[in-house]
DNA sequence: CTGAAAGCGCTAACAA
DNA sequence: TTGTTAGCGCTTTCAG
């Protein structure tokens, strides 16, 4: 079944008058009496008259629609950012369309291909696989306005919103050590992803600034993300199978930490007299767990906000923008149970 | 700066051929020759050329793309539900644009009013606040493809996806009298919708079997479906100011769950000695709270699935449907610490 | 086998 | 003040 709205065709037709005066009339152009523009927007109330958007976007050549390629719309830290995004995208009469890539490049290229045509703009946060950019190379050099937020691609030139990734692993960190953890493991994404980098400088840092030389095996990194519970485990188990066992991880998704954690309840292992745990997230039931997950919390809501506005006002600037923001916003640490020796519970 | 993709004139123009050779040719019709037919696909191929989807959708009077209505996509059960939606949609080749209520009536016209001319069938679950549902039911019966689900609307002639809420009710208000709590309160978003209806008719049912009279001041429901914690607040504070004190709490939805969870623990009322609580949620995290949380788990993934599945065959059949399948799944109990008192602990 | 032209719904330059 | 026409990118009769 088909639904058949009614057109600016019809209500001419019906009004005996040029679809050029209807069109007019209710866009209140000077030029159509009034009586005439009366009777036009009174009829077109009667019929329930909405205008054709598809019409309207092959006429402007515009869609009024901005495209978000994230990870995973089941993340928090995700969906909080889109619902920035969406706040100022009404704000400013713009559609949003929701992709995910669930860490996977293929899915990454697919997305933004159908996206490519069909938007004005793009917001994209890379997937943990993506390596070679050229996808997204090719749409840029070509004029498309692309915003990049949280995992963004720093050789090319755009506006970029991301956290302060190393002062978040940078605190994190240190805030581990001062509570006596010495042996910190890392678990990363992949080497690839620009947050990544940071935080992995920021936790490097701290450990240098703590007189600690890093250990190459307490380094790891998710093909996946993070995304499937297996390779998180398989990492686990790599690290308890060292001499020198971790007596602390810092983990850098919201997925890691929350899939850590999972596998220390499933064996028994007890945070934080066992282990300790710390990472990035931006659940608010992380406060609520058992026990208590210490956090590294970004802006997510700000960065949406952040990235929104500069998508759209490069999108409706006049000339080609050349000058871009960086805007790094500061992440906030959550200091719980999970870091805290029992006898330094404060 | 404006991003300026090729076209098939562009095409046409440069291998001096005519639009309409051009066209054929790509898509492979039998009249042209394969030489023709050869130049111009790899031309096509070396321009990057992609077809205008806003074009095509102009001409075919569709847009291959289905719009989903959730109150929250921050909320773990929507969240599932997209997820199932975006793997039915990706394999029939469709977009899908989300847009969420935020359980506000206004918001739901507003939305559902955008969404109506871009999208070639709607996948809706009310707000909370809706009571009237002219603004929905007029689409409909203009003919636009709708499939309800979660908080569907009965009157309305329609596919229909849901859970067996009236069961989930049941069998989760049984457990709770089996573990000894009689007094037992209900929280709900609103009488209205549909869902809630069903909960409570389980949860009554429940009572009745056990021979329980159901107390009116135990039944409470939140003006914004619990989207603030305020609400939540205001309400177990009525509760408790009752000389016969509730026992235990059973809610409708994640987020009346979770806030009433943080209330609890704000308060130092301790789970489950002092109170029970368990809750429709589809959040993974429950498991591994403090205390964990007893919860009903809607099959959300499965429910995408099906609504989508619906929707897509009922845009795509090309008779009137007359025939409307109601789909109803069974959720699932989890039995976990916060409904268990310590002495009956398995 | 290929091209010209119409039309999807709308706007806007140009006529009247 | 209103109507005619062309055109946005594409497909598809209808002619050649």
């Amino acid at each position: 079944m088909k639904f058949e709205p009614v057109t600016i065709k019809d209500i001419a037709k019906a009004l005996n008058l040029s679809k050029s005066t209807v069109s007019r009339a209710l866009r209140d152009s000077y030029e159509i009496s009034s009586e005439t523009k009366e009777i036009v927007v009174a009829y077109a109330k009667s019929v329930n008259y909405r205008p054709n958007p598809i019409a309207l976007n092959l006429k402007e050549r515009r869609s009024r629609t901005i495209g978000i390629v994230v990870s995973e719309i089941a993340n928090s830290f995700f969906s909080q950012i889109i619902n920035g995004i969406e706040s100022i995208a009404k704000e400013n009469d713009y559609n949003v369309i929701i992709t995910q890539t669930l860490e996977s490049y293929e899915r990454e290229i697919e997305v933004i291909h159908n996206l490519a045509q069909s938007v004005d703009g793009l917001l994209i946060s890379l997937s943990s696989e993506t390596k070679d950019i050229a996808h997204i190379q090719l749409l840029h050099d070509r004029g498309m306005p692309i915003v990049f937020f949280d995992r963004i691609i720093e050789s090319i030139e755009a506006h970029k919103v991301i956290s302060d990734d190393y002062k978040g692993a940078y605190s994190a960190t240190t805030h581990l050590l001062e509570n006596g953890y010495k042996k910190i493991a890392f678990i990363g994404n992949t080497p690839n992803l620009s947050i990544i980098k940071h935080r992995k400088e920021g936790y490097l840092a701290a450990l240098q600034k703590a007189g600690i030389k890093p250990k190459e095996s307490y380094i790891k990194y998710c093909e996946h993300g993070g995304m499937y519970y297996e390779e998180v485990e398989e990492i686990i188990n790599q690290l308890f199978k060292l001499k020198d066992r971790p007596d602390a991880v810092f983990s850098c998704s919201d997925k890691i930490t929350t899939n850590c954690f999972r596998y220390f309840n499933a064996n028994n292992i007890i945070l934080p007299d066992d282990i300790a745990l710390i990472g990035f997230s931006n659940l608010d039931l992380t406060g609520f767990m058992k026990p208590s997950l210490s956090i590294i919390k970004q802006q997510a809501f700000e960065i949406g906000v952040k990235a929104a506005e500069l998508l759209i006002k490069q999108i409706e600037s006049k000339r080609p923008v050349y000058e871009y923001s960086k805007i790094v916003l500061d992440p906030e640490l959550f200091i719980r149970d999970s870091t805290q020796k029992r006898k330094n519970t404060q």
